[in-house]
RNA sequence: GGGCGCAUAGCUCAGUUGGUUAGAGCGCUGCGUUCACAUCGCAGAGGUCGAAGGUUCGAGUCCUUCUGCGCCCA
């Protein structure tokens, strides 16, 4: 059953085989790595790529990303290997079912860890994220036996061994899907390192870690109420168990209470203790206590002067296995009655009626029939009270056929033995009432059957001296949860927590490496399979040593998968530089499952957690807010939507304007938005390359450059970098807190607005004036921040950014003169993350743009106003300030181009100067823009707009005025916020003057 | 019963150390095909930030209560 490595991608059918982990535990080394840095000249000529000017008019994402994935996969550029000497940065992939599909929670939780790992790659750090694939217990065995039934078989009909062989070939057929699927998004895992959790050394590390724990004493053996799934036909834990709301009855039945002095009931010893289907609750916890069976007749329903006492139930049928009726200590009503017996209906039984605070009193009758066999609650006060325990339903949710039940029921399912023990009980006048009741009913979590609770022999880990360490791990903020809130989530139930049954009856999955020799009773756990007992000698041929026949529960190995996927319990490189790995992102749904006991497992055999930081998200829910699910049939393919718009579209979509754990819903639109922006990248590109034509970049960094070139730049040019400055330290802000909502937010913002809307549009007239040094400082800053704006942008959208950086120049003469020893990276996945540096701010080019924003916005909403066509230019009178005037003359070539104005009809006054009449006007702090548009100006409408306008501005400055006027404000708020307040008050002011000024004169027309 | 989350423009959602005029996408209105982009551009309309109190000079943001919805645990 050795496990071979498929390394294989959607799309890299050449790409040579690696080593891979090839399932020993240790990552392959094989292949040196070869530097993925080449020289510009060796770099081969880029998939696809083409003169940048052949762009096509519109993005094509199927056109693009498959090639690009190739392409990073045969540079082997998501490979790391452990390097001391660089920064660490580790994730281990939330491992997906093996028979799983893509599904839209995948999509959101491997994008964003594809983000991180990207980002930090990126940072320089020795950066490696480790996939795999969990092998799923049930869901895998399932599949396959679905496929036997089809055949009319059964897993019995095969045995165990040749089923798992059919498991396996099953696994390698169909277990790469979700691979694929993954690869197709762009996710950058090591895949030279995919683990599977049963391959060699998963299992290697599960024998491991199952011995140590069961020689400390914290694995052991019980009969213990369990959930047992009857379909799956295996215990499973309590998280696999979903509560749902259930619509039933609730029934009152009358039991009837054994005359206080009955001879021979009291104290009869239960001679059939240990018979099968039969087990003492509270022997383990060590409770002496002896069930009672009574040889009395049953009494008639009817017999005059009969006592009883009524018990309420929503599962009448379990009445058969009741050992006991239980009242509130405190309950007045039942006080003389407790010490009592009563006489089991149907069964003849004789029972006690005993007091346990665990009763509710104010529910039903407040005297509950105990079922201890069949009940949790039930089992625990049984054991408190050494009460027996008595199956009556077999693995099959069947009665038991056995002399526990009336023969009149044995063999009927729990449905129709619920049934024939009503009609029974109503029959012998046993039913009081019936009341309908919405209560909780647990069902198993993998196939929505009812579970059975049930009395059975099971491997359990002891909980609570692992949980301790953890709780202080995450009190000491070892562990942090991002967003905060789910460390109570976590906290409380590991507080909680029970022991975990982990045995599964199964065949798929670790088998349960506990061995017992019949010839001299000795148990052992073996790390190798034996051949014989290590007490005895007696063999394994001879059929008297056995091995457990149960599997363990898949959790078991994804617990310990931050350390075994690095090669545990060997002392490996990996190890060593990548534990604990540096940040762990999934879902809350498994916070329980999964996150809890990692951290259990790495704290018990690493010494350490096994993560710093666990970052949660929520759910994608459907466009009406309601989960995906199979049953509603409402789920979206990713891949679809991969098909459809981009992965780089669906990526951006998870991500953009999405708070921290919250729930997000996926709205088609917001995918065709994110297409839009892709595309809107595109197209500044295309632009960008249809003017750098011959353009050779800087052979410096960008702020060594600047130094030298300042004097050249335009103001577009200083503003752009100063905004491109304040948005790559926001992207970095928010990408350090782990929001990668408002991260995409500003990229969208700036890429949009600042850098198309307004640089490009700004930076056109100097683009297609002569050469000389101007047009080349213009054009080193547009390709600068263009490249380094792909760059930010690269871990959102991989594809696209590639492979428009791969389109753009790059500082090839550099090398190529060996004036620089720097190599160029040979793809945007590597090269260097840019930085934010005080060498770019600039808020006076900011202040400055801001107001020819001003300007032009005023006077297009004029035309707009007027309907003035698009493409006239108008003439215009400007009244400005003086610092106002000098600024836009000398930002004059953005003004008459943005706003449409012919120059030779612009003429310039003071502030205050007369007004033209027949005019309309935009009134912006320091500046009043007149558009003398005759025959076009309708005056009473101009008058209700700048009525409109007085109002917003007397409103604002009112409310700086009532500010002021608060002293309280005055002295306590920061000098800052004060003064800040003043110059706004004074800007409104002025305006609002201004604003009356121009009104009255339209007025007196 | 306990805990948590959400309630902001017509719709879907952002808005974390409390501080200018609360933002985006979609939708809507008007105009527009001059060579980056109609998967586009320009301009615009649209919100008493669920309700009521409180803290504060100042609250969408912090506290309390309430209402409605959702989730988890028992």
């Amino acid at each position: 059953m050795s496990e071979r490595k498929q390394q294989s991608t959607s799309w890299t059918e050449k790409r040579e085989q690696s080593s891979g982990t090839n399932g020993t535990g240790r990552p392959g080394r094989s292949n040196s790595n070869p530097t993925p840095w080449r020289d510009q000249a060796e770099r081969p000529s880029a998939p696809g790529s083409g003169s940048g000017t052949e762009l096509a008019k519109t993005y094509d994402p199927q056109e693009v990303e498959g090639r690009w994935y190739a392409f990073w996969m045969e540079h082997r550029l998501f490979h790391a290997e452990a390097d001391p000497s660089r920064p660490p940065f580790s994730m281990v992939i939330p491992p997906p079912n093996v028979t799983g599909q893509l599904h839209m929670g995948h999509a959101l939780d491997n994008t964003m860890q594809d983000i991180f790992v990207r980002w930090q790659r990126m940072k320089g750090k020795n950066a490696v994220w480790i996939p795999g694939t969990d092998h799923a217990g049930i869901a895998t065995q399932a599949k396959v036996e679905e496929e036997l039934a089809k055949q009319g078989l059964s897993r019995y009909d095969l045995g165990r061994e040749k089923f798992l062989e059919k498991v396996w070939e099953w696994k390698e057929n169909y277990g790469h899907r979700i691979v694929h699927q993954l690869q197709r998004l762009g996710s950058s895992c090591d895949w030279e390192r995919e683990r599977f959790t049963m391959d060699a050394g998963c299992s290697r590390a599960v024998r491991e870690v199952f011995k140590r724990l069961y020689d400390k004493g914290l694995i052991y053996q019980g009969d213990y109420i369990i959930n047992w799934c009857p379909r799956c036909r295996t215990a499973i834990s309590d998280i696999e168990v979903d509560h749902e709301d259930v619509q039933a009855d609730l029934y009152y039945l009358r039991y009837p209470l054994v005359p206080k002095d009955t001879p021979g009931v009291a104290g009869g010893a239960d001679g059939d203790a240990g018979a099968k289907g039969r087990t003492r609750a509270g022997v383990d916890a060590g409770v002496d206590g002896g069930g009672k069976k009574a040889g009395a007749q049953a009494g008639a329903a009817g017999s005059p002067g009969q006592e009883w006492i009524v018990v309420a139930t929503t599962r009448p049928e379990t009445m058969l296995g009741d050992t006991g009726v239980a009242v509130h200590p405190d309950d007045d009503r039942y006080h003389d009655l407790v010490g009592r017996q009563v006489r089991l209906p149907l069964v003849n039984r004789v029972i006690p009626i005993f007091a346990d605070s665990y009763v509710d009193p104010t529910f039903g009758t407040g005297a509950v029939k105990v079922t201890p066999a069949h009940d949790p609650n039930d089992f625990d006060m049984a054991q408190r009270h050494g009460l027996p325990a008595i199956r009556v339903i077999d693995e099959d949710a069947n009665m038991m056929k056995s002399d526990d039940v009336p023969a009149a029921y044995r063999g009927l399912s729990r449905d129709e033995a619920r049934r024939r023990v009503l009609k029974d009980l109503q029959a012998q006048g046993y039913l009081v009432k019936t009341e309908p009741l919405t209560h909780a009913v647990g069902h198993c979590s993998r196939c929505g059957t009812i579970v059975e609770p049930l009395l059975s022999k099971q491997w359990f880990v002891r909980m609570k001296p692992l949980a301790g360490p953890a709780l202080a791990a995450v009190r000491e903020g070892r562990v942090r949860f991002v967003p905060e809130r789910f460390t109570t989530l976590f906290v409380n139930w590991v507080e909680n927590v029970r022991d975990w049954c982990i045995s599964r009856q199964l065949w798929w999955g670790h088998r349960i490496p506990v061995w017992t020799c019949s010839a001299c009773g000795h148990q052992w756990v073996a790390l190798d399979d034996p051949q014989q007992c290590p007490r005895c000698g007696a063999t394994v041929e001879s059929g008297q040593v056995r091995q457990d026949p149960d599997v363990l529960d898949t959790w078991f190995s994804s617990a310990l998968w931050p350390f075994s996927t690095m090669g545990w319990p060997e002392k490996t490189p990996e190890l060593a530089h990548w534990y604990p790995t540096s940040l762990l992102v999934t879902g809350f749904d498994i916070i329980f499952f999964w996150v809890a006991r990692m951290v259990f497992m790495g704290l018990e055999f690493m010494g350490d957690v096994p993560f710093h930081t666990v970052l949660i998200h929520g759910l994608v829910r459907d466009a009406l807010g309601r989960k995906m699910s199979k049953s509603l049939g409402n789920g979206i393919d990713p891949l679809d939507v991969v098909d459809r718009y981009g992965a780089d579209a669906l990526r951006f979509t998870l991500v953009n304007g999405v708070g921290p754990g919250n729930d997000m819903r996926y709205v088609p639109e917001r995918v065709e938005a994110s297409r839009n922006f892709a595309n809107k990248i595109w197209n500044a590109t295309r632009f960008a390359l249809m003017n750098l034509e011959g353009f050779e970049p800087a052979d410096t960094d960008m702020v060594g450059w600047l130094q030298q070139h300042a004097s050249e730049l335009s103001l577009a040019d200083r503003w752009i970098l100063a905004r491109w400055n304040r948005a790559t330290a926001e992207l970095e802000r928010h990408l350090e807190r782990f929001d990668l909502g408002e991260a995409a937010r500003v990229l969208y913002d700036f890429i949009w607005d600042e850098l198309c809307d307004w640089y490009i549009e700004m930076c056109k007239p100097r683009l297609y004036q002569q050469a000389g040094p101007e047009r080349e400082a213009t054009r080193q800053v547009l390709w600068f921040v263009l490249r380094s704006t792909l760059e930010m942008l690269h871990p959102f959208m991989p594809f696209i950014t590639e492979e428009l950086w791969q389109k753009l120049p790059r500082p090839q003469a550099a090398t190529a003169a060996g004036r620089t020893t720097q190599p160029q990276p040979i793809s945007i996945m590597i090269a260097p993350w840019p930085q934010a540096n005080s060498a770019f701010e600039n808020e006076v080019a900011e202040e400055q743009v801001s107001l020819v924003q001003q300007v032009v916005t005023g006077i297009r909403n004029l035309r707009a106003e007027l309907q003035v066509q698009p493409g006239r230019r108008i003439p215009a009178i400007f009244h400005a300030e003086r610092s106002a005037a000098d600024t836009l003359r000398s930002a004059w070539m953005y003004v008459e181009t943005l706003a449409g104005l012919d120059s030779s009809q612009v003429t310039w006054a003071e502030l205050g100067a007369e007004r033209p009449r027949q005019a309309v006007a935009a009134v912006v702090p320091g500046v009043e823009v007149y558009l003398p548009l005759a025959g076009l100006v309708d005056l009473a409408a101009e008058r209700a707009r700048l009525r409109k306008e007085l109002e917003q501005a007397q409103q604002e400055a009112a409310k700086s005025e009532k500010r002021l006027a608060n002293a309280g404000f005055v002295q306590k708020a920061p000098a800052e916020v004060v003064e800040r307040e003043r110059e706004r008050l004074a800007r409104y002011q002025e305006t609002a003057q201004r604003l009356t000024a121009r009104l009255r004169m339209l007025e007196e027309e």
